[in-house]
DNA sequence: TTTAGCACTCAACGGCAAAGAGTGCTAACA
DNA sequence: TGTTAGCACTCTTTGCCGTTGAGTGCTAAA
């Protein structure tokens, strides 16, 4: 939800006529005239009538002509107020929710399958882009195992508290013994257990400069292995999986216009945008929309993104969602997400 | 190289111009006349024989007719004929090996990186799409390492001959001690050091199947605990990365046809069509071509695959290449993925 | 054996008129 | 005063049609 102040108060008739253009563009991808909704809606007005409304709706910024002798389509700002006002909840029928949970992927500590399992999952019930991005920001440690691998490369595997496993191999500036590594591995747990990812990092970076460091070997060495293991971590922190996006080309709006769906793939296929845009969704509790013109990144202005964070317990593990066009089922998506990561939650949660 | 015999021998002239018809379609993506080869290629022969000669040249079945008054358009045998017979071997220029040489990636054990940028700079390079395939098909085990996580999880991590480190989360049957894991994992890179994948798994089959194994409680845990890690390792013997597979839109004969472009897209989400493609070129040595319909797939007819395995050592390791439209600048692709799956190589037996 | 000439085919292009969808404006109506 | 019918106007879409041009196959001459 969006701020909803700053809007100019809507009467009931434009309201329902505002929702009339949406829904029916939203189904047809052409743009909607006064006669079409008169005829398609039982709102007892003249094409006339519902011109004059229209008229003001696109005064507004709700609705805009892409040609004069052609009807009206949404802008970003006639979606928003859609999604935001107009839109009823939809909740998934029950086949559908059934469907869902039978195609649902078993977990056992490997989050990889899981994400891509469910990107598909998420794309072909929603016949849009399935999205989900996992991250480590407020993951919280738990263990760490040091394997010598041969000479100075060491595999450092380490235990998260949610369960999740994950594994950097490292190249440390001098060779250890097995042993040593033993040593250092036990410190670190000790030391670092329960704490978050995020804080641990800051942790070493302080101790380091700190001068009693220089005269312990351990804890020199720690800090060394300590750094590494954390850092590399980081390179990693945030992993993106999208799935089906061969079906936005259904979409009429991107057929025609091939320039477009070459700039949309390419978008899709620069992860680190796509990173960007999912971080901002970390933070908003509840399904979030983002609409066209909403992300500051051009390439993708004419999609919309429908996410819902997933956590494990009371950890955010990560989000999840669809993108499409902005002419999308905003209810149904929504319902889908929703109870997509509401599953997902539970899965990592119980598990 | 395919079988050369079974072709009508073609003489000088003909051979020539069906090199003619080929190139010219490669650059132009337009089906080609007599009379612009007449004018384009200095055969000193004029439009009226070249049209004999390609009419035989169709006979044969080496060009077809899009429609009666067009040009000449090369069928999959005319390509397959031009790959063998007829290019002459391009080397890269010094500037390219260089760029390429420099855009490296890193290695330090983690394959996946790797992998995605390697995909990444073949796409960029060939203006097509990259791809990379990894398999442990041949792959030799090395050392495993044990470690609890809670309950009867177990995280195993292998280590390869090649260096390469692989992790999977087991569940057991029943729950074990830190020590006793050790104590099997000491047991199975004792017993297994050494051999490939493919054969232990076998042997532990094998084994389990034995008597005495019912009576030893350390052979009868290790067998379990082996047969898991082992088998679990099966799912994710191949990997299969592709990249820039929006670069295929820029090619004409897509531009106009979305649906082929569709059905193509969807084609390169199915990772396990492509697997089975590619694990047939895993056999061959040297530069693959695969044109068009010598795939069993319909959805990627309209397609050419160039690859070249790459190894470790004496070990394969997968396979990497280029997919990209049937008119492909074959001598350039080929010369592109010979000097990168070369590097890959080095990179992975010295590194 | 090669080539010039010729009749023929067929996709592509441009122009044009008709159709159709939609609009804004005005005047009449309840 | 809000609603609606009517109308003139705009602009895209569609279909039609003749023209153009690239390309072919065939035949007859060099």
């Amino acid at each position: 939800m969006r701020d909803t102040a700053g809007y100019e108060p809507l009467d009931e008739r434009a309201r329902n006529i505002l929702m009339a253009v949406v829904q029916s563009f939203i189904q047809t991808a052409e743009p909607v005239g006064s006669r079409t909704i008169s005829k398609r809606f039982e709102f007892g007005l003249s094409p006339a009538t519902i011109r004059n409304v229209m008229a003001d709706l696109e005064e507004m910024g709700f609705l805009e002509q892409p040609h004069t002798s052609a009807g009206r389509v949404p802008t970003d700002k006639g979606y928003r107020y859609y999604v935001d006002h107009l839109q009823g909840p939809e909740a998934l029928s029950a086949e559908e929710a059934a469907l869902i949970a039978q195609r649902f992927p078993p977990y056992r500590g490997e989050m990889d399958e899981v994400i891509a399992e469910i990107s598909r999952l998420l794309s072909e019930l929603s016949r849009y882009a399935g999205i989900v991005l996992r991250t480590l920001a407020s993951a919280v440690f738990s263990r760490v195992e040091l394997v010598k691998v041969r000479g100075p490369q060491v595999l450092a595997i380490f235990v998260l508290e949610s369960g999740m496993v994950h594994h950097k191999l490292i190249t440390l500036e001098e060779e250890m013994t097995q042993d040593e590594l033993q040593r250092i591995a036990n410190y670190l747990n000790q030391e670092f257990a329960g704490q978050p990812l995020r804080l641990i990092r800051q942790r070493i970076a302080e101790r380091m400069a700190e001068e009693k460091v220089q005269y312990d070997q351990l804890l020199r060495q720690a800090m060394q292995v300590g750094g590494k293991t954390f850092e590399e971590a980081a390179k990693k922190d945030e992993e993106i999986v999208l799935g089906g996006t061969a079906n936005i080309i259904d979409q009429p709006e991107f057929q025609s216009n091939t320039e477009r769906m070459k700039e949309l793939l390419r978008a899709f296929e620069d992860k680190s945008r796509l990173i960007r845009i999912l971080d901002k969704c970390l933070e908003e509790p509840g399904v979030n929309v983002i609409i066209g013109s909403e992300t500051p990144f051009k390439d993708v202005h004419e999609c919309s993104f429908v996410t819902r964070t997933f956590h494990s317990g009371d950890r955010t593990i990560g989000v999840l969602g669809v993108v499409g066009p902005k002419r999308m089922a905003y209810p149904r998506v929504m319902a889908l997400v929703d109870y997509t990561a509401n599953l997902v939650t539970q899965l990592l949660t119980q598990g």
